[in-house]
DNA sequence: CCAAAAGTGTTCTCCATACACCCATGC
DNA sequence: GCATGGGTGTATGGAGAACACTTTTGG
C-alpha cells in the first residue's frame, strides 16, 4: 500500500463576505509562477495530524487571525494536470465570515489575502473558479431554502441588510414584502427593540438569528448537497 | 512544495441498487488486517494520471464489469488516524447502477464485491459507515425535490417499481395517488404502451425515464449539495 | 416640503395532502 | 368468485407570487 505514487494534498478556501451590498471572497495575488499575477484562493498543504477541513481553517486563521468561522467542505478537485508543478489534488473548502471583522488586510503586505467583489473574481488561478462556482452554487440553494445570512452578517442587522445579502446571492427580483413575510416566518429571526440611528429616513428595526433555533436546520441541510 | 509529506490517495465508491423493494450496497469482506472481516466500501488508490471520480469509476468496473455507471464525489474523510496502517486520504463517491445488470458475484471468489441490504450494512470498516450515510443522505435529498430513480431501475418498470423504490429511500409514508399524480407532474416520465404480463392482477403500465428532458434537473442538482 | 427608505395586507394560484372505491387478471 | 394489486378524483389548507400606499426621519 505503501509504494503507491502520493500526490501533495491541499486545503483551499472559498472565503465569503458581504459588505452590506454585494458578495467578496478572500484571495490571494500570486507572485510566482505559475499563474503569477493571478488572483487564486487562500490555502496551504495539510499536515498529516489535522484533517482537511482542520488544514482550511488554520490556513484562513493565518491569513486572517479570525477563528470563529464556519467552515465545510465543498469539493476535491483531483484533475491530472490542475497544478503545473506535479500532483496537487485540493481539498476546497467554502467559509463565511463577517467582513466587518475582517478588514481588507492593510495594503503594505503582498502576501496578505484581500477581499475581492466576487463579481469581479473572474479567471482565477488553477481550477479555483471551479471551486468558486460550486461555493456560490451552494449558498443559493442554501438561501432558497433555509435561513440564511446569520454567518455572513453582524450580530445586529435590519431586514433590509438580510434583504440586500439574499438578493445578491440569488439575484435581483426579490419583493420586499414577500421577503418580509418569509423571513418572520422563520421563528430563528428574532426582533430587538433597537433600531437603527442616525439615519435620514425612518428607523429600521434591527434583528438577530437565534442559534438554538438555526441548528435544526443546520441538519437539515446535509442531506441537500 | 515538494518536500510536504504526502498522504496516499485512495477513491472509494458507495455503489447503491435497487431490488425491487430494497436497497442494497456493493461491499467487499476483508480479508486481512485492519478490519479483516469487515464490510467495507470497494475502492483503491487514485493514479497520478487520473481524478478521483476516474479512479473510482475504474475500481467499480473492476469490480463490477460495469461501465455506463454515474458517478459522483461525495465527500473527502481526511480524519487523522481513519487508516491505521498510515496516513490515507479517502474521496468517497456516489455510484448508482441496475443490480438486475450487475449480479451478487458468483460466490467462489471471496475478493468479490456482494450486495448487501442497505438496513444490514452497519459497522464498516474504517469510516465507511460515514460516507454510506452521506450517500444516503444524497438521494434521500434527490428524491425529495427532482425526479429520481433513472439510475437505479432497470429501463422500464412500473409505476410501482418507482414507488417502491421512492418508499425505500424516503420512508414508509407514501400516498400511492398523490405519489403517481407527483412523478407524472414530471414531463421526464414517459409512458409505453407496453404492459405487464403473467401477473394475476390487472397489468401494469410501464413507464421509462426520457433522458433528454431529465438533464435539467441534473444541472439543478449541482447547487444542492 | 422633499427625498429616502421602513413598514404593512389582500388576493390568487399552485402544490401537497388526505382520503375510498372500482377494475382487470389468474387461479 | 376471490385474492391481488392497478388505477383513478376531489376537497382542503398552506405557501409563494403579485401588487401600492402610508409613515418616519433628516436635511
Amino acid at each position: 500500500m505503501s509504494d503507491y505514487p502520493r500526490p501533495a494534498l491541499a486545503a483551499d478556501v472559498v472565503a465569503l463576505g458581504f459588505d452590506g451590498s454585494e458578495l467578496f471572497v478572500l484571495l490571494i495575488q500570486r507572485e510566482h509562477e505559475p499563474f503569477a499575477g493571478s488572483w487564486a484562493l487562500p490555502g496551504g498543504f495539510v499536515e498529516p495530524s489535522e484533517s482537511a477541513e482542520q488544514a482550511a481553517l488554520r490556513e484562513l486563521t493565518e491569513e486572517t487571525g479570525l477563528t470563529d468561522v464556519s467552515v465545510e467542505q465543498l469539493h476535491t478537485l483531483s484533475q491530472p494536470g490542475r497544478d503545473p508543478r506535479g500532483w496537487v489534488v485540493s481539498v476546497a473548502h467554502l467559509a463565511l465570515l463577517r467582513m466587518a471583522d475582517h478588514p481588507p488586510a492593510a495594503g503594505d503586505d503582498a502576501r496578505r489575502a484581500e477581499w475581492v467583489p466576487v463579481k469581479r473574481a473572474k479567471a482565477l488561478a488553477f481550477d479555483h473558479g471551479l471551486a468558486l462556482e460550486r461555493a456560490l452554487a451552494r449558498i443559493r440553494a442554501r438561501a432558497e431554502r433555509f435561513p440564511f445570512g446569520a454567518e455572513l452578517l453582524p450580530e445586529k442587522f435590519t431586514l433590509r441588510d438580510l434583504e440586500a445579502l439574499h438578493r445578491a446571492v440569488l439575484g435581483e427580483d426579490l419583493d420586499r414584502r414577500n421577503f418580509r413575510k418569509r423571513v418572520r416566518s422563520w421563528a430563528a429571526l428574532v426582533p430587538l427593540d433597537e433600531r437603527e440611528t442616525g439615519v435620514r429616513h425612518r428607523r429600521a428595526r434591527f434583528f438577530r438569528f437565534d442559534g438554538r433555533r438555526l441548528r435544526p436546520f443546520v441538519r437539515a441541510e446535509t442531506g441537500e448537497s
